[in-house]
Formats: C-alpha cells, structure tokens, sequence
DNA sequence: TTGTATGCGTTATCAC
DNA sequence: GTGATAACGCATACAA
C-alpha cells in the first residue's frame, strides 16, 4: 500500500503539504509545490486511505440504508438513494433484514459500528425500540417508505389515502358510478388506507358505499378470481374495479376474461402499485404508482442536508404523491356496450 | 462517542484487556477480569469503532459491489450478496454506475479509497481497461453476471446457451418441430446466446434451421406483436414459440390472443428470464429463470472464500444453470387442434 | 495473566 | 508558506 509518505518522499516535502493538496487548502501555498505534489500523486497513482481519513475527520462519508426486504419498492428506491449519494461523493452501505426484528437491530448496531455519517431506515418491527436505539445513536437519520413507533422523525412516506382516492376519482371522473374494491385483508395500515381512499372518494362524490363490493381476499392463489367472475356476472355488476394490489389485479384481469367482459370496453380496471410490466400487460394497465426512485432520492437528500447542518430542527415529513399512470385499463362509462356479452 | 478507554477506566483495567476480550482472546486471562471487562461493556453501551480497528487490522470486513445497472436481475443477486456478506459479518457497499463507464471507473476507485476487502463487479465496458484496474488495486475480485475484457478472472455466469438449448429440448419433446424463435438485435452476447441455444437444440435432434422462424425485432413499443400475429396466420405456422426475452414474451402472448390462438391449447410458449410476475400471468408462464439471488450468493462465497486464502490460485468460474420453470404455457403437441379457429 | 508502548494513515495545531 | 508533531481509536508485540 502506498500512502501519504511515499508521495511527500518522493516530491521531496512533508506530509502536512501533501495533505494540504488532498484537501484543497491551496490558500497559503506556492504554485510550485502545488504542482510537484500533484505530481507525485500522479506518478504514484496514489489514493488517500479513507479509513485513516475516517478515523481523524471523524466522518465516513458514507451512509447506511437498513431495510426490511429489498423488495420491488426498495429495489427501485434503492437506485434513488445511490444516485443521491454518488452525486454528493458518499458511498452506501446496505443491510436486509429479511423481516427478522433481530436482524434489523443487529444491521443497525453494524451501521453505527461503521460509523456511517446517517442512516435511512424501513424498520419491520413497529415497535418503537428501533426508534429508540436509532436516537441513543446520536447519527441523523430518516425513515422512508415505513416508519418506526411514535415517529417524531423525518420520514419520506406516500399519501396513500390520497393515492387511492385520486384512482377512485378517476373512475368517477370516468362517469363510474358502481365501483368495486378487491383489497388483501386490512391487516397492515397500507391496505386499510386504500380501501379508505377507496371510500373517501365515493363519500366525496356523494356516492353510497356499497359492502356487497368491497372484496377481501385472503391472499393465495385464484381465489379471487371465481369471486370477481360471480361479481361481474352479477345484474348489478360493477362497471369498473379499483384493484388495490398488483397480484389481485392481475386476478381481476383474468376474471373479467373469464367473465367474457372485454377490459376496458366493459368494464374498467385501475390497479395500486406500478411494475415494469404494468404498460406491457394487455390491456396497460392503469395504476396509480408509488414514485420509488423519487422516495429513494428525497430520503437521501433529506439526509445528506440533515448532515450539513447538524443542528437538527423538529423533523420534517416529506410527503411524496403517488402517481396515477393512465394507461388505458379503464374508460369512459358512455363506452360501455348495454348488453355485453356474458357467457 | 464513547471509546475502548472509557471501558477500561470503568473496569479498572488496561485497553489491552479489554481489546482482548473484544477479539475473544480469553486463552490467559482470569474470569474475573473477563466479567469485569463485559460488565464495564454492557455498561456503557460500548461499540467498538470499526473504522479504528480496520485502519489498525488493516481489513474492512466490508466488500463492495459495483454494477453496470441495479436492474432486476442485480436487484435480486443483490440479495443474494447481502445475505452471503451478512451471514460471514461483512458489510456491504454498493454503487451503480448508471451505463456511464467514467462512473463504473470512479466507483471502483472509490472503493478502493475505501479499503473494502473485496470486489465483485458486473463491468459494464468489454473493454479490459476495467480488469487492468481492478488488478491494480490487488485486492481479491470476482465478476458476477457480465465479465470485462479478457477474462482470466474469477466469475460466476449462466450458462446461456444451455438455458437456453434445455428450454427448446423441452419444445421438442413436447412433440413440437416448427418452433419459432423470436430475440432482440444480436448486439450482445446474451442475445447471441439465447439464439444458439435454440439453433444447437433444433440440430441436436436433426430438425432443420428454418430462417422464416427466426424473429429479430427492434427493442420498440408493439412491431413485434404484428409479425407474429402474421406468423401466426401463416399456413404452415409454428406450433410453439422460443421467446428469448421477457418483453418480447409479452408481445408473443398479445399476439397469440390476436390470432385467436389459446395458449397453450393452439400455440406453446416458453419464455427466457422469470420474474415474479411469470407464474400469475395467464397463462402462467413457462420460462427459463436465471437463478439470481443464487448467483449473488455465489459471487460473494467464491469471493468471502479468497478473502481467507490469499494465496489466490488460479482462476475459478463458476457456472450456475438457469432452470427452466415449467408452468403450462406449453403443452405436448398432440394436444393442439387441428384447425385452430383463426380470426 | 496483565499492562505499556508503538504504530496503522491521516488531519490539524502549532511552531518556524 | 512549510514542516514537525500530536492525536484519532484500536490491536499487538513485548515487557512485567
């Protein structure tokens, strides 16, 4: 390994000068020296130890990212937070905890082993023992995605409400007046919030909330499916269904071919959560999208300015909008065939 | 922060004792002053500080990944990485270059800078200029996925064009001998592969290479899904379909309901690359899965091994063998109508 | 069995 | 302007 000496010896100065360069303190030194470093840096293909650097500045430059499951969501928020980082010259250190609440503490106490400069957390546990091990840290941190106990914390989360309201809307807007719900049962705050967007928007409009179409399912394979075709067979079928999770949306796809109804002609569908194969479908689905990148980016940013200024003020919540994506999954009412063809 | 000469003080004992129970050194000391020490620990909520003992140690215990893309491949070998690095207590730094390879060059610098104990690397430039540094750097590396240059170096790929032959086999011996192929411009090994697997299955089993079977297709929105419909059509149509890339897989899919043909029932299709979609489209979908998280698991093992033995021998290639999901989007041949109802 | 002293590679505080 | 020198927090060779 070559190190800071070897460059001071050969350009013939002292370490304090070399050093001097590496950190860009040109004030009070001669362009003479300046060069020959350089110079010698050059010939070297010398690269400073960052450790040793850590360990005097006291600073890592590099931040953690502990998360639950690196699932779609993170997979893609992921990207987000990276790009963040390299474009402020940190570097990311990433850890999983595969949803095992042990886990999730021991890649923490590894983070602050590390000594990483901040940390972006989606805790599993919703206890807020993680919240407050992350405070007896003492290192900036911000949740994203998922949140931990009483968060008095930053946080970048979505508007899910708001998300699964716009979607129902759309269908109104649409001329929609019968609209289903197929929804996983309401076991996390996620899913009961859709189905909430879901009955804000109806109540918004004036529209009753009918139980005979909201749909629970247990997740687990087609069951959904022959429940959908009955509904669509029904007299007073749906015309459109807000599908508030990707796998029940592609049952509900498959129902209404069962059900010999001709997606979007006849009966719209609007799906939660946006994939790569969301526009590829037949028909493109519409959905609304959770803007992953973008998340990944705002926790980051948030928490690189958060390690500008250390003083941290009351936290701060950054509200990302979820997204509708119009494809063309779900049409006007007025399209709609009187008497479609149900076999 | 609190330090190994806190522990000491409150323990009444020197920071060699403690450093030594730290590093499990109990060989030749008392119990009473291990418990000391231990109590003294637990006390204070003492964490050692990594970056101090791997300037001191000369090792991170961190590995670096550095990838072209965090696409859905990587962002599932990435767990696979994770999982191995988390299992042997490495920490795990990531960074993507985006396709730039200025930005693939800093990073690996960067890591470098960082001191990580080990690379594994998914270059996104053939060119050699990527090995040449890394073999600079002297520290153990690994490719995973896609390979740099002349490779002399550890790695751990599919084998393709197995993959690739085993799914068409699979068509054969369903009975099928007009089997269409339909692939992405031959711009890159991967597609090359893809294709001579379907070649070498045909002329394993003495079928002829009908070139009017083998689709090329701009990567675009849908002209594939016209020329297969046409193929489709065609009097002498193919019986089942070798579709080398998952978008395309989608277009073959669309086109086949185009042509009025059932899937499997009239047309069998086989896909290359699976993702967690496969199995819930209709019909689900029998394709050829990269094993990715396995692939990630085997990157950093190969890699977690050359950290012990650093008497590197000689290089090490890991072949891992896509597997092909059998779903029913193909079926045996005699199955098929013979006068499938064409619109 | 335990403590002392040195150094890992760097930055920063002082002299010069 | 530049160069000694003392930390940073820890592990380890050596002394005790």
């Amino acid at each position: 390994m070559i190190t800071i000496d070897d460059v001071a010896k050969l350009a013939g100065v002292s370490k304090s000068s070399v050093s001097r360069v590496l950190n860009g303190n040109f004030e009070y030194m001669s362009e003479g020296m300046r060069q020959k470093i350089e110079k010698a840096i050059e010939q070297l293909d010398y690269r400073p130890n960052a450790v040793a650097q850590s360990l005097k500045k006291k600073e890592t430059k590099v931040i953690g990212l502990v998360v639950g499951d690196l699932n779609s969501f993170w997979s893609e928020a992921l990207r987000g937070v990276q790009d963040e980082c390299m474009r402020n010259g940190y570097g990311l250190m990433v850890s999983e905890s595969a949803w095992d609440p042990e886990r999730d503490i021991a890649n923490l106490n590894m983070m602050k082993s590390k000594q990483v400069d901040g940390l972006i957390v989606s805790p599993i546990s919703q206890t807020n023992k993680v919240t407050e091990l992350l405070n007896s840290f003492n290192i900036p941190f911000v949740f994203c995605d998922s949140t931990s106990g009483d968060i008095l914390a930053d946080h970048v989360v979505t508007d899910t409400i708001a998300g699964a309201t716009e979607a129902v809307e759309y269908l109104i807007g649409l001329g929609h007046r019968r609209i289903a719900v197929v929804v996983f049962p309401l076991e996390t705050d996620v899913r009961r919030d859709r189905l909430e967007g879901y009955k804000r928007a109806l109540m918004k409009h004036d529209l009753s909330i009918d139980d005979s179409l909201i749909k629970i399912f247990k997740a687990g394979k087609g069951n959904a499916v022959d429940t959908v075709v009955q509904l669509l067979k029904s007299p007073d079928r749906p015309t459109a269904i807000f599908s508030t999770n990707m796998h029940l949306t592609l049952d509900v796809l498959k129902a209404a071919r069962l059900a010999g109804l001709n997606v979007p002609r006849d009966v719209s569908v609007v799906g939660y959560d946006d994939t790569e194969w969301a526009p590829l479908l037949d028909p493109p689905l519409t959905t609304v999208a959770v803007p992953a990148f973008q998340m990944g980016v705002k926790a980051a940013s948030l928490l690189l300015q958060k390690l500008q200024v250390k003083k941290s003020k009351k936290p701060k919540t950054v509200q990302v909008m979820p997204k509708l994506m119009i494809r063309n999954s779900a049409s006007p009412l007025s399209v709609m065939r009187e008497n479609p063809s149900i076999n």
